[in-house]
DNA sequence: GAGTTTGAAACT
DNA sequence: CAGTTTCAAACTC
């Protein structure tokens, strides 16, 4: 019959097909729905829930939803506090269930045991904000977040990561939340990837307000998309700093994956925690003076959150991420946005916690932009610490670093999980490092100020000085400098910059003619670090810490006005240390206290230097003679900017370079006084290349694999990308 | 740990 | 700009 002329007339006329000629799978592959994947648990959601949801999404109930939502976060606080939010979401009032319908099967599949329905609706409501195509199917996203990270939305932290994009980073996109990495999804179809691409990559409108235009969790879920991929594709935390450069990156990262070492399971640690540990802890007490004044927008709301959640572990996570702090916090880790000001006490934060703390690189590399190279130097420091570890104990990097509390303990206890040698190695580092970092962190480089008249907010505090607030460990009474009174702080900062726009900038600079790295030309001199003032000496000689040329290991230069000038370093007329040396040998009845000190530093210096021939600089190098001053008793200089090597790229910008640290310094001292035993451990399983700081063409600070306890960053596996990945320090001519 | 010395920072 | 005072680190005992 239906061969028949008539029904085939019948047939042309008709749009409708016979059925029976049709697939009937063929309706669902038009749409481009697949079935969901096998991988979640949860029961599986009905086909239709797409196709209903697909259409829910181009109904104007979903404009309306979408502008209900916004004008209710219009009418409240920019940025309403996660408590509130989190009673909004429960209740659904701004997500507005009614406002889409949720298919039953998506609900159900929410309402499943560990599926946490608020995430999931706000998840996909918020998406359709951001779409121009709504045909998106993100589902397997969202699932696989709402799966694994069903607390996570309910979590505290979700409330850290209320960062205004807009108002925090104007120039910031979502491009660099994701960068090519949406590829990584599992998507249904060339629109469905194309589509999650623009949700990443549309630009943020200068003139809407993200964080009200979206609910959110959807801002939860972005990061848990970021999650996601990096589960998917773990790299190396430096290869995520990267992309932690941008800010928003950085922080919804953060926070992300802050929320999944939270919530995870203890025992099922992932490259998502060792991210995320990575990423905790070093955030410290940071003078981001630039960003004071944005922050405080924002403390009200990350107060409140931080008040109202506790973490699982019993810490307060929002400690983390929270932008007020104390200088009795217990915990004073000062975790600021993203960026990472001026982690002065980085390495203290490896003797506070008592342990091995990784670096935080993460938030940094873009507000370092903004804050300081110095930021960036400490950063660069705390990488030496971090790839030691990552080096040494590869994957574990995860439990060397998980709790932010003890880590000590867990670190050994996991470390313990290697092999003997490779146990012994790590134990044997851990303790170096621990004392390392007690003996250069608490002492010296940290700074760790005694103020007592000037309220730590002159220059007297060296932690002001430095561009950190105090923390617990400072003996200062009646302090301002903490975050408390940022505002304090950040007016008499000011101030101060307005009389002398270069009081915070580094006290030694390099001059950008002469930048002698190791591999250039190590028979320069270090006549091109100077003190930017010059000392003032009138008794010391300069041969003490009491001249700051001396402290900063620089020789004095014309600019100086000391009197009796023996800088070790190069006194003002120009000798070096050996040419005075020699004279002051031949001048036998000259031996005071002055040439003891040279004596004693010297051979310390040697000590120091010749078996490890780790130097810090060419500079150094070239004058293995020279003594540090902060040498002579295994110290850095206290409140000194040394610029020595490696700073060069700061030094030719040091127009704006501001918030000197000694940590540099102190880095410098901990790879230079590495002890030899540490060496030996480090020298296990790396090759015999000799120490050197080197750096870059391009003024990067590049360690050598035995630099910085770093034996072998670059040759495990996905630590090979953490020197390789190490990014360009940005420009300083962005700096405010 | 207290007291002294020193020189930078701040002030006038 | 110079002189003085203040201040806190460096140093000594």
């Amino acid at each position: 019959m239906q061969d028949s002329p008539l029904f085939n007339f019948i047939n042309n006329l008709s749009p409708i097909k016979p059925s029976k000629h049709l697939p009937f799978t063929h309706t669902f592959n038009s749409l481009t729905f697949s079935s969901p994947p096998s991988l979640f648990t949860s029961p599986h959601v009905n086909e239709s829930r797409f196709l209903k949801r697909h259409i829910s999404l181009h109904t104007p109930k979903t404009n309306a939803s979408a502008k209900h939502v916004d004008k209710k976060y219009a009418n409240e606080e920019a940025l309403p506090n996660s408590t509130e939010l989190r009673q909004n979401t429960k209740q659904g009032i701004p997500i507005a269930d009614d406002a889409i319908e949720l298919p039953q099967s998506l609900k159900y599949n929410c309402g499943s045991p560990g599926y946490d329905s608020t995430f999931c609706i706000h998840a996909a409501n918020g998406l359709l904000e951001l779409p121009k195509e709504p045909a998106l199917d993100v589902t397997c996203v969202q699932e696989e977040g709402c799966k694994t990270d069903s607390v996570q939305s309910e979590s505290p932290l979700r409330g850290t990561c209320p960062i205004d994009p807009k108002s925090e980073f104007p120039e910031c996109g979502w491009d660099g939340l994701i960068p090519d990495h949406t590829d990584l999804l599992i998507f249904n179809s060339p629109d469905e990837a194309r589509a999650f691409n623009s949700l990443f990559q549309k630009p943020l409108d200068s003139s809407t307000d993200l964080m009200s235009l979206l609910p959110q969790s959807t801002v939860v879920n972005i990061g848990h998309n970021v999650q996601f991929i990096d589960s998917i594709a773990p790299r190396s935390e430096l290869e995520i700093e990267n992309q932690h450069s941008h800010p928003i990156a950085a922080t919804e990262t953060d926070h992300v994956v802050d929320n999944a070492a939270m919530n995870s399971n203890p025992n099922e640690k992932t490259d998502d925690e060792l991210v995320s540990v990575m990423h905790r802890g070093l955030r410290r007490r940071c003078l981001d003076f630039e960003m004071a004044s944005v922050r405080r927008k924002n403390s009200d709301y990350n107060s409140n959150t931080s008040s109202s959640t506790l973490h699982s572990d019993g810490r307060n996570v929002a400690d983390d991420n929270q932008l007020v702090h104390t200088k009795h916090h217990s915990d004073s880790r000062k975790c600021i946005l993203p960026g990472i000001g001026l982690h002065l006490n980085a390495l203290a934060t490896l003797k506070d916690h008592n342990g091995i703390k990784t670096e935080r690189l993460s938030s940094g590399r873009q507000l370092s932009l903004i804050c300081s190279t110095s930021s960036l130097k400490i950063s660069t420091s705390q990488e030496h610490h971090h790839l030691a570890l990552g080096d040494v104990s590869s994957e574990r990097e995860i439990d060397l670093s998980n709790n932010g509390v003890q880590p000590d303990e867990d670190c050994r206890e996991d470390l313990n999980q290697n092999s003997p040698k490779k146990k012994r190695q790590v134990q044997l580092l851990l303790t170096m490092l621990m004392r390392k970092s007690d003996s250069a962190g608490e002492t010296e480089g940290c700074k760790r100020c005694n103020c007592k008249k000037s309220k730590c907010l002159k220059l007297y505090c060296e932690c002001f000085a430095a561009g950190v607030y105090c923390i617990e460990p400072c003996s200062c009474q009646d302090c301002f400098n903490q975050a408390i009174h940022e505002d304090t702080v950040l007016q008499t900062r000011k101030q101060i910059e307005s009389r002398n726009p270069l009081a915070f900038a580094p006290k030694v600079i390099r001059s950008s003619e002469s930048v002698p790295e190791v591999g250039d030309d190590p028979n320069k001199t270090p006549a091109s670090a100077r003190h930017k003032r010059g000392c003032n000496c009138k008794k010391s000689s300069c041969l003490k810490k009491y001249c700051e040329c001396f402290q900063g290991g620089v020789g004095c230069s014309i600019s100086c006005r000391c009197e009796g000038c023996k800088n070790a370093f190069g006194r003002k007329d120009g000798s070096a240390l050996i040419e005075a040396e020699q004279e002051e040998e031949t001048e036998a009845g000259e031996r005071g206290v002055a040439e003891k000190d040279l004596q004693k530093t010297e051979i310390q210096n040697i000590e120091d230097h010749s078996d490890s021939a780790l130097v810090s600089s060419p500079s150094l190098r070239s004058r293995s003679l020279l003594p540090l001053p902060f040498s002579s008793k295994g110290k850095p200089p206290r409140s000194f900017v040394t610029t020595i090597s490696g700073s060069a790229l700061f030094a030719s910008s040091s127009q704006k370079l501001e918030k000197p640290n000694s940590l540099w310094s102190q880095s410098k001292h901990f790879e230079t006084v590495l002890d030899d035993e540490l060496l030996d451990i480090l020298s296990i399983d790396s090759s015999p290349v000799v120490c050197v700081k080197t750096s870059s063409p391009n003024g990067k600070r590049i360690s050598s694999p035995k630099c910085g306890l770093g034996p072998s960053s670059s040759r495990r596996g996905g630590r090979k990308l953490i020197l390789q990945s190490i990014p360009s320090f940005p420009s300083l001519t962005n700096q405010q």
